[in-house]
RNA sequence: AGCGGUGUAGCUCAGUUGGUUAGAGCAACGGCUUCAUAAGCCGUGUGUCGUCGGUUCGAGUCCGACCACCGCUACCA
């Protein structure tokens, strides 16, 4: 039987997450697993953060606090975020703490080994006998040795634009303590990724149909792909197997080489915790497993090129990717996010105030499917007042209020002389209603969240067409029948809603009166005339209530003046 | 500089493998309606599909050049 092993990339641990994280790998993938359940299907889904490299190390040490507590603290707080936003994982956990994350990881090391795909090299670096480390590019600042600008950063001169070697740098200094770094020569270990890609990846990649993103980005890349440096010079991070080091000390697998092998500790400590340790090899080891990474484009070469690398390289029948619905990035009104700069929302305070599932439907109908796009507080209020507040939470609160006023708020009995002509009605003269688990099963949200509000939309019409306020004077059985079919609509739309908005879904469905949880139901895909009306006539409705708050144009206006006051472009 | 992306109605965007009069939502305007969170329904768009050229019976949709904006460029994770 088919499984769906869905991942999210792995949270870096160094920061807060914003809406652009949000919408690139998080909430698509939690709408796609939600409905891939409904529909029974065998799911897992695994995320978790990505805890060490260099950044990591530096952040905590400006900090003062060990590297264990910082990454715990950022653990912590990107899962509350990302709890105030409904995300549901199977798994969540850290590349620091996952059990057993530094032995699977030193056992693909190994066996990559084992298969020929790594190769030992010595290079020199700069070390900055004051921090005791080996400095990335970035970490060293200089002159340019061409045009003698400075500061030239280590990887590139920002007036000539031309790229530079660290160990070139005039006068090179240390980012972090501006002490001058001196040579070293050291030891690093390479992924053979054109022999990987010779032997095997190449082939599978071209095989594959991918998102026109992801395929002109690795095309190229695989063209040009070199060896990938796998070890570092530092303390942070799972020790490379000191059976393999020649006495090497000091040295950590790269965190790109460690960070997606979390997407494999993470379940194998999930399925420690089902009491069944060995259960992570049917997902990662089956061929029925349908492997899905849900990332940004900046991803793109880590998930199509890399890890698939070494997934194959460790020669253990591991599964590859099958779909990578990577997405393009999420600005914010009109810029890039960017929490120095002041540039951002604070997702803790936004939650405080602001209703997270209706922002879930937004961030879903605005996301950088096919090109970059962006959170604009205009276009959010519009689609919460319009879309969510007035189409579909309007449409229960003026069926079922007036159900409450004129029949008692019970569901009214269908005239079974009426059905026929109603449902003909409802199913071919109110407009066109469509599945939206079919577009979310094709990664397309945006197409799906306006399908949810066009199947809203037909009961609209329908209850114009019929009007029921009139009927109530001239044929009230006529007008129970209609209302009786409006409320198995609403029914139908709690439903459609609930990967969207499981708490919303929930919500309406009790509106209805109905007992138990909307998303023990199953996915109910299209309706069908002879089977779809479901609900128990004379059922009393729940508390009738507006679904959705709609934003005024002050509090819009109020949260634009305070973005623009809090930004701060760098000089 | 290289690579990638984007450029379609006022705004945000869809436009599958090239094919009849280029679409949706929002906004705007007109009409209908009053059950409802002044909500709902119906109707209304003469858009150089960035520019120029090419392939084709036919191109927004393929090819080339150019222009504009954005992003990335690998030990930044």
């Amino acid at each position: 039987m088919t499984r769906y092993l869905v991942t999210s990339a792995l949270p870096y641990a160094n920061g807060p997450i914003h809406f652009g994280h949000v919408i690139g790998a998080y909430l698509p993938a939690d709408v796609y697993t939600r409905t891939l359940r409904l529909m029974g299907e065998e799911v897992l889904y695994v995320c978790g953060t990505d805890e060490h490299g260099v950044a990591i190390t530096i952040g905590a040490e400006k900090e003062g606090v060990p590297y264990a507590e910082y990454v715990a603290r950022w653990r912590a707080s990107i899962k509350s975020t990302f709890d105030a936003i409904g995300l549901h994982f199977d798994i969540w956990s850290g590349t620091s703490i996952s059990p057993p994350h530094a032995e699977l990881s030193q056992d693909f090391f190994r066996r990559l080994g084992q298969g020929g795909y790594l190769q030992e090299r010595e290079t020199e670096q700069l070390f900055c006998p004051k921090d005791t480390k080996f400095l990335a590019d970035r970490y060293v600042t200089g002159t340019c040795p061409f045009c003698t600008f400075s500061p030239a950063r280590g990887d590139e001169c920002p007036r000539c634009g031309k790229w530079l070697d660290p160990l070139n740098l005039i006068d090179p200094s240390c980012k972090i303590c501006g002490t001058r770094p001196e040579r070293r020569r050291t030891r690093h270990w390479y992924l053979d990724l054109p022999k990987l890609r010779n032997e095997y990846i190449g082939k599978w990649f071209e095989g594959h149909d991918w998102k026109p993103n992801v395929q002109a980005f690795i095309g190229n890349q695989l063209k040009e792909v070199e060896p990938r440096p796998i070890t570092r010079d530092m303390s942070w991070g799972v020790p490379l197997p000191e059976d393999l080091a020649h006495g090497e000390v000091g040295k950590v697998l790269y965190v790109w080489f460690d960070a997606p092998i979390g997407y494999v500790s993470f379940t194998a400590e999930w399925a420690a915790a089902q009491g069944r340790p060995e259960a992570w090899k049917d997902w990662w080891r089956s061929p029925d497993t349908r492997l899905v990474h849900f990332i940004g484009k900046d991803n793109i070469p880590f998930h199509c090129l890399v890890f698939p690398s070494m997934l194959y390289g460790v020669r253990q029948e591991y599964v590859l990717p099958w779909a990578v619905p990577a997405n393009e990035f999420y600005n914010l009104q009109g810029r890039k996010f960017s929490t120095s700069a002041g540039w951002s929302i604070d997702l803790d305070d936004f939650f405080a105030r602001y209703d997270a599932e209706a922002t879930r439907f937004y961030l879903l109908s605005s996301a950088p499917e096919t090109a970059d796009s962006e959170w604009n507080w205009g276009d959010y209020q519009r689609v919460v007042n319009t879309q969510l507040a007035d189409t579909i939470g309007n449409l229960a609160t003026r069926v079922l209020k007036f159900i409450e006023k004129n029949f008692d708020g019970k569901i009214p009995a269908l005239e079974p002389g009426h059905r026929e002509e109603l449902d003909r009605l409802l199913f071919e003269d109110c407009g066109a209603f469509t599945d939206p688990s079919e577009s979310i099963l094709a990664f397309r949200f945006r197409r799906a969240s306006e399908q949810l509000i066009e199947n809203a939309r037909v009961a609209n019409v329908f209850i114009d067409r019929l009007a029921p306020w009139s009927l109530r004077k001239t044929d009230p059985v006529r007008c129970a029948s209609v209302l009786n079919t409006c409320c198995e609509w609403i029914g139908w739309v709690a439903r459609w809603s609930t990967p969207f908005m499981p708490g919303k879904a929930q919500k309406l469905w009790a509106m209805l009166g109905n007992s138990g949880k909307v998303d023990s139901l199953g996915w109910c895909g299209l309706p069908e005339r002879s089977t779809w009306r479901r609900l128990e006539t004379g059922q009393e409705l729940g508390t009738v209530e507006g679904l959705f708050a709609k934003l005024d144009d002050a509090q819009v206006q109020t949260e634009i003046a305070t973005l623009n006051a809090r930004h701060t472009p760098p000089a």
